[in-house]
DNA sequence: CACTAAACGGACCGTGCGGTCATGTTGCTG
DNA sequence: CAGCAACATGACCGCACGGTCCGTTTAGTG
């Protein structure tokens, strides 16, 4: 690869990221080949398609969440390192319009993306493992399950974070506390084994 | 206004209606105005934008949740009766693509839409106020709270319910142990008065 | 330095959208 | 029945998008 190419190339995923950051999925190829300084053939150089280009930072964002989790099983609370993994998640998604959909990109059939959504639920389930240990946690609640429900904290609140800019808070605060053994009652739906292959094929992005 | 037209009005917002509950709100006009067996133009006569279109259906949608709500007052259990309110919604959600949207158009700044939603709002803070006072759930829980959790519910569940069909359920028992008084701890965040006017200008539909 | 293959760029294409308008049609009224 | 205003219609417009293509530039190489 030559090197102007591997350049372009940065420049294309950099831009790409911060334009899906500010605008979501919506933007056009015209607007991200601009931001990055290149012209518009060329990103489609680097990715056949506009799905390509988008699925490929979707894996890259979603192990960042994984990261992030992962630096938090060393906590010596597991039910703190628990709900901060999921604020973390909700917050970088608040602030990044285009990882709400990473997370529903995560269950679709597309290897890559679901490669990383199966990672990003792999960490999920060793913090929560830890927390049902300890006690801390109800023990009926997966790794799935945290994923789902910040996705679903995330998705309630978005419309209303523009103007409520902390509300999320209180409603992570309020799951968490159903999250509790003291608060459980039995659940009338099995936990789902993973979050792939779970979406249907013509469905969002 | 002549006989056809508002005959034609009817046609019109069923198969607006009908079409938003199977494809959501990208259907094109001219699908709409196939489906209703009128003229593209006509549909125009009748609302001069799209958007106009649907936040007209949005609204009615929003009454018929506010329905539910309202019969539901009746029953002899606040709890159950709070907990059946928020099953309906989700489940009506989920079977209709446009009323997903029509929850966050609630929050907008269209009078028509925000009333409807104050509408909701107000049914949905009659019936937690009596699971409050009867000791079912928690103090510190409001309507809005319980419209933006059933939003949270179907949103966070969406994109899985088409492969596991009764998932929702689950995150709504979790979420609602989360709701009762057993389980309340402070909450960090104070609740929003309102929804409206909570949405930025240019978000969403 | 010369040469070639890789990479670039932007004019270009087809498509589908929301919205308009001139023309034809039809329900109402006197 | 006559006449008119309200209504219906679909061809049409402008636009923006994703994607293609080919003439041009440029990085690497012997």
């Amino acid at each position: 690869m030559r090197a102007d190419a591997v350049r372009n190339r940065r420049l294309l995923l950099d831009a790409a990221a911060a334009e899906l950051a500010e605008h979501g999925t919506e933007v056009s190829i015209a607007r991200i080949a601009a931001r990055a300084g290149i012209g518009k053939g060329t990103v489609f150089r680097h990715f056949a398609t506009k799905e390509q280009l988008l699925l490929a930072i979707f894996s890259d964002q979603l192990d960042g969440l994984s990261a992030t989790g992962e630096a938090l099983l060393q906590r010596p609370v597991p039910a703190d390192a628990l709900l901060e993994f999921m604020a973390a998640a909700v917050e970088l998604q608040l602030a990044d319009r285009s990882l709400c959909q990473a997370v529903t990109a995560a269950m679709r059939r597309e290897p890559v993306v679901r490669a990383a959504g199966d990672r990003l639920v792999a960490v999920a389930e060793a913090l929560t493992a830890r927390a049902r240990q300890a006690g801390e946690v109800r023990d009926d609640v997966t790794g799935a399950d945290i994923v789902l429900l910040i996705n679903a904290v995330m998705q309630g609140t978005a419309p209303v974070s523009d103007t409520v800019p902390g509300l999320w808070r209180r409603y992570l605060s309020m799951i968490f506390d159903g999250l509790r053994p003291e608060a459980a009652r039995p659940l009338p739906v099995p936990a789902p084994q993973s979050l792939a292959p779970a979406l249907a094929p013509g469905r969002a992005l």
